[in-house]
Order: C-alpha cells, then structure tokens, then sequence
DNA sequence: ATGGCCAATATGATTGGA
C-alpha cells in the first residue's frame, strides 16, 4: 500500500503534473493540500478516470484537501474536530478496509501562521492543539493511522538549507516546532526521518529568488504513522525531480510504502 | 528568505502563500 502526500498549490492549474505523477509512481492513496477549489469545480472526473475514487473538502479561493484511493472509501469526514467556529477547509479523513482491519488517512493543510505576533500565529498554534488532541482520540483506536500533509513546520535545524534565516518564522519558531514534537512524543513516527538521517531532504523551494536552482528548501510535508502504521513501513521517499518539472507546484509529493493489503 | 514567484479574484490591484 503507497500512500502519499502533495501541496499541489492548485488542482486545477496543477491537473497535468497531478496526473503524469501518478502515472509514474502509482500511489494507492494520495492526501493534496492546497486544492484551491470549491467542490463542484474539482477535477473529479478526470481523476476517477485513472481508476481513484475522489473525497474532495474545498472553498473557495484558499486552502482546500482531498483524499484521492484506489479503493472504495468506508467513511469520509471532513473538519478537524474542536472548533465550529473554524471555516478554513484544512482536514479531511477517510476510512479504507484492509485484510487486516481498518486503515485511517487524514489530508492535513496546518495553517502557515506567519506574520508571528498576530492572530495568524495564535491560529496556527490552537489548530496545532486540536490536531493534537485529534491524534491522541485516534491513537486509542490502535489501527494503522496516516496523518499526512503540509505541516507547515520544519521540525529541526536539519530540514532547512539556511536555519539561521528561519530562526524568526512561524515554521521554524521553538514553540512551533515545540508542539510539532508532542505529536512524536504521542507515538506518531516522522516516515521520513524513520528512513534516514540525512541533511537536505526537503520538499518546498519557493519560487522566489531561486531558491530551487540554489537548493535553499525546506522539509515541511509529512506523514505521521501510528505504531500499528509504523511497524508495517518498508520504504519513505521524496519525489524531488517533480520540482524540475514544467510549471510546478513548490511543494513535491512524499509517499511511504506500508506492508498492509486491501480487501 | 527575498531582486527575482505564483494563484485566485467580477481581476487589471490585492491578498495569501512560506
């Protein structure tokens, strides 16, 4: 089972890198962020006709997430849970039957937060609690359990190619990154991290001043596993080359290989 | 890490992104 994440930065604008990526790397379960579409504007049909069945939760102009599977959705539920008030489409799960019983994948867009010392930061850092709070009523369920997105948090001074520059910014501030860990220390892995060490992988350049030609990333897309998601995970890899392509979006897709099989 | 971008919007300037 590959399940797999991408910031497209606009599913329309972005259909026909969308679709020659999924050509290549044949993922089962794809989480996008960044949709920037109102539901009835999604390029549904064209996606269902590569054989995915399509959970779409969008608005208008911003934001937006999507789960695309290969297999029939058991239960969709859109809205991260604790605050009614919020009207940003930034969550979407979704519930797929596996031999092995239930598996669980949510497409997260966790809000940027910038400029700090605004309401904008406050509003990232309580959705950051209620994501919390989300994954610790979902870890009481055992099952394997994907939380997959744009995190919008560079979790160490070893995803980012200049930490220094970063040292103010919502993605990279102590107490940003100070909550992102309570999600780890919850028992969720970091899928790339359980791979490899290594310095410079990341998964957004800007598209301003160069950033792609002079490699300055930043690895802010994740995908969280659960123990029970954890123990099944045989491979985690960055789609970099996607960066290079003919209008691109500025993020890449991360994926995981899980030894987990469909009804 | 901003000189340089990109996307959406009753659009030709503004807002949001990271």
């Amino acid at each position: 089972m590959r399940i797999a994440t991408w910031n497209v930065n606009s599913v329309r604008q972005r259909l026909e890198n969308l679709t020659a990526w999924l050509a290549e790397r044949s993922p089962d379960i794809v989480c996008l962020q960044e949709t920037k579409t109102v539901d009835e504007a999604f390029p549904r049909a064209e996606i269902e006709a590569l054989g995915y069945n399509v959970a779409v939760h969008g608005q208008k102009t911003f934001n937006g997430v999507a789960i695309l599977s290969k297999f029939k959705f058991d239960e969709v539920i859109p809205r991260l849970p604790g605050d009614p008030a919020d009207d940003h489409a930034r969550f979407i799960e979704a519930t797929i039957s596996t031999k092995t019983g239930s598996l669980r994948v949510a497409s997260i867009y966790l809000p940027n937060g910038n400029p700090t010392g605004t309401d904008k930061y406050t509003y990232k850092l309580k959705w950051m609690d209620r994501l919390f709070k989300y994954a610790h009523d979902r870890l009481q369920l055992e099952e394997p359990l994907v939380m997959a997105g744009d995190y919008n948090v560079i979790p160490t001074a070893a995803d980012v190619h200049n930490p220094a520059a970063w040292t103010a910014d919502a993605l990279f501030l102590p107490q940003t990154r100070e909550k992102f860990r309570s999600l780890t220390l919850l028992g969720l892995t970091d899928a790339i991290r359980a791979v490899s060490d290594a310095p410079g992988l990341y998964t957004f350049w800007d598209y301003q001043a160069g950033a792609w030609q002079k490699n300055w990333g930043i690895r802010i897309d994740h995908l969280l596993l659960s123990p029970q998601a954890t123990d099944r995970l045989t491979t985690a890899g960055i789609d970099k080359h996607v960066r290079s392509w003919e209008r691109p979006s500025d993020h890449v897709p991360v994926y995981v290989d899980l030894d987990i099989e469909p009804v």
